[in-house]
Order: structure tokens, then sequence, then C-alpha cells
DNA sequence: ACCATTCGAGCAATCGATTACCCAACTAGA
DNA sequence: TCTAGTTGGGTAATCGATTGCTCGAATGGT
């Protein structure tokens, strides 16, 4: 392995220079920058991480925390980051949570101990999770998708969830169905949380009056979404219509619709957040609100690379939600 | 932060004794050691993992290279080896190689710079993927789902991809179908290639001549399968039923169905690798293998983290599929 | 021509842990 | 009782890079 002790032997200077030249310093002498330069070539040297990052207290790794890496949502995010982050020499570090907020203070813990340039956040419990640690430590933060109670001044990367509910609630009612149910997602997430305001907000715009036994809440997957539906479809005047707060969701919603008997389209009308491939497969294609999660990746790598003077100003992004009407929700005749 | 001078100072001891204590060497003297415990506890002391790696030459960390992490049957791996790692102590760096030589090359240099304990590999293309520099810096590597032509006496943990295709060809033939096509993966992808030899070796089994004409070669992705399959409908005798090598081709494959005007399970039977929750979501549910993902992950990360003596045998795992028949693969009539 | 100032580069300390090496003390054998 | 051998722990070097401090050289002003 090459050291910067071999590279300072081959042009001739100390590794003081050799560091400096690498680190980009204007005050050396351009014959010498570009000996080390070329030295820097012959040897193919590559400084090791490691010692610069015990020296300068600070890895170029950036963390991902992600609470449920098989979400293709969550997945698309991180390909968005990854995407920023590689262009920008960063390496990037997944991990993934489960929802579990043990296992996000391990997490947190690990990066902490290792340092890392900067944390983007997917995943926290809206009112457990606790980023002090990282904060103390001057680590940069953002959140992505969901916020943290407990940090409310921290950057964030958001989509506009009660917009998007808002809308499609709206579609619902004026394609004329009566009952409109909505499946959301867990109490302690904010999208959750954010989704069923939307979808009340809409009721009330629309004049009626919202029904909370109309509410289902479960897990962000599709067995919650099996067993919220089901306890909808117990209801003495199951609803004509579903918003699910999650395509996840939508998927075991799908499957108690089977087993009850009652067809998509005709039965039962369902929109659903999250525009995964499968909704435009099934019969009938399922009304999405679609979220730009590239987009977010992206921005959130973004606002975590970006250079940090004393006073600049907090990000604040919160993005549109599309509405993509297809055949689940046809017009009441 | 806290160092192992601090629990030196506060155990009354030197920081040699501390290191010794902390990584469990016998020769040191019980009161000392329960001092030393005792300190650790009282600081909250954790060793700072950089400058262990640093001196250690080896940090803990664990690689995991995939290929595509928006595809479910890696994220189910990943899922699986994390589940391992975590037990085991070790931090799992996630890394998406896009199924990108130069990408992938770019992480492995990463993983060797980082110094990290293990790779675990599901990414490689068979013939250009160049591991080399890991195996001189006796990294351990273990190949999961694919294999690596260029080093075949690596550690692997695989699917019996053959023996699932060929299974699944049988069915199709079975069931009454004539023109059996394939719609296969990547030239350069073991998994594509064997899943392409099962198919051929079920039909001459059956004494059908294969037809080259039949096999469409395509990327793993929704683009590939819908390009394979529009090559497919343009022949001149299309197929009948079609097995196609993975499950994100398969939705590419019944959008093009859909766009001719061929009916899954009347005009073309379909079968595919890989049992996402959507395929028995839409109409009809499809026919599928599944593999053991999460296993594959399980027994990847346990095979990496084994301990390694002068001559321990390598790892050859190869674990079965199973078919699942549903409604897209009829019998004829 | 001489002094003050600036500029650039090298020496050595440092980040936090591990470990080679050495030395003190204790045990056992003669 | 004395010595050889063993045990256990401390000192200091080391991993690879960065950077504060210092000092020599060069520049400019008078």
């Amino acid at each position: 392995m090459v050291t910067v002790r071999d590279v300072a032997d081959e042009a001739q200077v100390s590794t003081a220079t050799v560091s400096r030249v690498l680190n980009g310093r204007s005050d050396v002498d351009k014959a010498m920058a570009h000996r080390v330069g070329k030295a820097v070539e012959k040897l193919r040297y590559r400084p090791n991480p490691l010692g610069r990052a015990l020296r300068k207290q600070r890895s170029d790794i950036l963390s991902v925390l992600v609470s449920d890496i098989e979400n293709p949502f969550f997945t698309a995010v991180i390909r968005g980051v990854e995407d920023v982050a590689l262009a920008n020499g960063k390496s990037v570090w997944l991990c993934n949570t489960g929802e579990d907020v043990e296992r996000e203070e391990t997490y947190i813990r690990t990066a902490l101990e290792h340092q890392v340039s900067g944390v983007v956040v997917a995943s926290t419990s809206a009112s457990r999770s606790d980023l002090g640690p990282l904060l103390d430590a001057d680590i940069p933060v953002v959140l992505v998708d969901r916020v943290a109670d407990l940090h409310p001044e921290l950057d964030s990367v958001l989509v506009d969830n009660e917009e998007g509910a808002r809308f499609v609630t709206h579609h619902l009612v004026s394609r004329g169905y009566d009952r409109v149910a909505c499946i959301a997602g867990p109490n302690d997430v904010s999208t959750a949380e954010r989704r069923v305001r939307g979808y009340l907000t809409a009721l009330q715009e629309l004049g009626r009056s919202p029904d909370t036994s109309r509410i289902a809440q479960d897990d962000y997957t599709p067995e919650g979404g099996r067993r919220a539906a089901e306890r909808l479809f117990a209801h003495e005047q199951p609803p004509d219509a579903v918003f699910v707060a999650a395509a996840r969701m939508a998927i075991g919603v799908l499957e108690a619709a089977r087993k009850h008997g009652l067809v998509i389209g005709r039965d039962l009308a369902l929109a659903t957040f999250d525009d995964e491939p499968w909704t435009s497969l099934v019969t009938p294609s399922i009304t999405v609100v679609r979220q730009p999660t590239h987009e977010l990746g992206r921005l959130a790598a973004e606002a975590i690379l970006r250079p940090r003077d004393r006073d600049s100003e907090t990000v604040h992004a919160c993005l549109p939600c599309e509405l993509l009407i297809r055949a689940s929700t046809p017009a009441v005749d």
C-alpha cells in the first residue's frame, strides 16, 4: 500500500507538502505541486480514508437511514441520494432501521462513532427518534420524507402529503362517492398524520362531516393494509371508496377486497399513494398519487453536502405530488 | 469524546492493559480487568472504530455489493445479510452498482481502502468483474446469487437456477403448450445463463428441438422485458407460452402483451422467476418460481463471518427454489 | 546596502487505538 | 539461597494522514 511517505520521497518533498497539494492549499509552489502531482500519478496513490478521517475527525461517508429498505419508495430515494453523493466523491452508507427505534439508535451511534460527514434520515418516528447526539457532534442532518417532532429546526426535504391527500379525496368525492374511507399509516409517522389531515380537510371543504370510524390506521405494510381493510369492511355502512395512504398497504387492501368478493372499480373505488409499477398492471389499473421520490433523495443529498456557513439558513423543501387518474376510481353513474 | 487514555487513568492502569482487556486477552490480572470494566462502564467508553481500524488494518464494516437496489430480490437478500451482520456487531455498508462494471470497481476500491472485514457480492458481470484486489488484500469475499467466471474458487451462495428453470419449463410443456419461449436476462450474468440452460435442458428431455429464435435476451428490467416480448411477438409463429427469467422483466412482458391484445392465460401462458407480491394480485395470478431470498442473504453473511483457518474449505451453497403454480399457466384444453 | 516583512516548506505533534518489546516480580527447581 | 524461567503490565512505536509551529529565503522599502 502506497502512503504519503512514498509520494513525498518520490517527489522529493515533505509529507506536509504532499498533503497540502492534495487538499488544494494555495500556498504551495507551482513546480513542487507539479512534482507531487506526477508522483501521485506514477504511484497511483490514493489517500487512506481511515488515516485521514482519524486526523480530520470527519470521514467521507454519508449515512442514509431508511425505515424499510423493501419499500420501493425508499429505494428510489436512496438512488437519488446515491447519485448526488457519488458525483461528489462521497460513499453512501445505507442503514435499514425497519421502523425500530432501538435499531435506529444503534445506527445513529455508529454513524457518530465513524464520524460520518452527514446523515440523511428517512426513518424517524415523529416523537421518539432522538437525533440529538448527531447535532451535538455537529454532524449535518437532513430529514427526508418524514419530520421529527423533537427537532423542528432541522433541514428537511418533504413531499406535500397533505395537499396530495386532499387532492385525491376531492377526486373521489367529485366522482360521486358517498362513503369515502381512509386507510392511514402508523400514528407516529409524520407522513401518515398529514395524509389523514389532507383527507379530513377535503371532506370539510366539501361540507361532509368526517366520520372517524371511516379512518383505519395500521402499519405501512401489506399486512397492515389487509387488517385495516378488514376493519372497514366490517363497518355497518362499508365504504364505497377508499383512499389508501401507501401502495404497500394497497396490496393488502386488494387482497382483502378480493376475499370479500368486492370488485375494485365496481363495488369499491380505490386510490393510493405511490406509483409502483404494478399499480398500472392490475385490473383495473389503480389511481395513484405519484411522489417525486428520486428528486427527494437528490435534494436531500444536496442539502447535506452544501457548504455550511455559520448562518446559512435551513432548507425546507416541500415538493408537490401528482395525481394519476386511472381505472380504479370511475365516476358513479 | 472519551478515549482509552481516560479509561486507563480512571482505572489506574496503562492504555495497553485497557486494550488487552477490551480485546479479551487472557493474560490480564482479574482485579485489573475488573477495574477496567468498571471504568469503561462509568465513562460509557466505546472504542473509536477509526483508530482501531487504522491500527488493526481491518474495520468492522461489511460491504454488500448489489446490482440493483430497486429490485426486491436484492433488497430481500440485503435484509438477510443485515440480520446476521447486526447480530454479530458488524455494520453493513450497502453499495448499489446498477449493473455498471465501472461503478462496481469504484466500490470495490473503496471497500479496499476502508479495509472492510468482508464483501458480499451480488453484482458481478460473470466475465468482467475483477475481485482480484480484494483477494490480494486478504479480504474475505462471498458471492451470492451470481458467480464470477474470473474467480471460480470463491465461496458462493446460490440458487439452483438451472433446476428452477428446468422445472417450470416442464410445467409449461406438460400443460400442453407447444411453442414455449424464454425471455432471458443479460448475456453476462450467470443466473441468466443458467436459467436458459435449464429451459433448454427441459425441452431436450421432452424431445422438443429447442429453437433459439424463441429465446429473447435483454436487461433484468421492465423495459428489457418489454423489448424482449416485442421481439417474440413479432415472430412469424409467436409463442403460446413464455418463461420469463425475472419478475421485473415480467412487468414489461405484461405491458407488451396487453398492448398486443394478448390475454394472459388465454392467448399466452406466462411463468416467471421471483415471487413478488404483485404476481398474486394481477388477474390472472402469475405462476412463479420462488427463490429463498432472505435465506440467501443469511447464508452469505454467515459464510463471510465464519472464522477462517488456513485451510477451511470453501462454501458452495446451492439452494432449491419452489414452483408456485397459479392461474397464468392453465392447461390447454 | 540593510532591515523588515512575507511566503513557503519542513519538522514533529496529533488523532485513538493496538502491540512489539522490555522489564519487574514472582515461582520453581537445584 | 540463588538462578532460570514464567507471568503480567508498562513504555513507546506504529497505523496514515493533517497541521501548528518554526525557520530560512526571498522580496520590497528606505
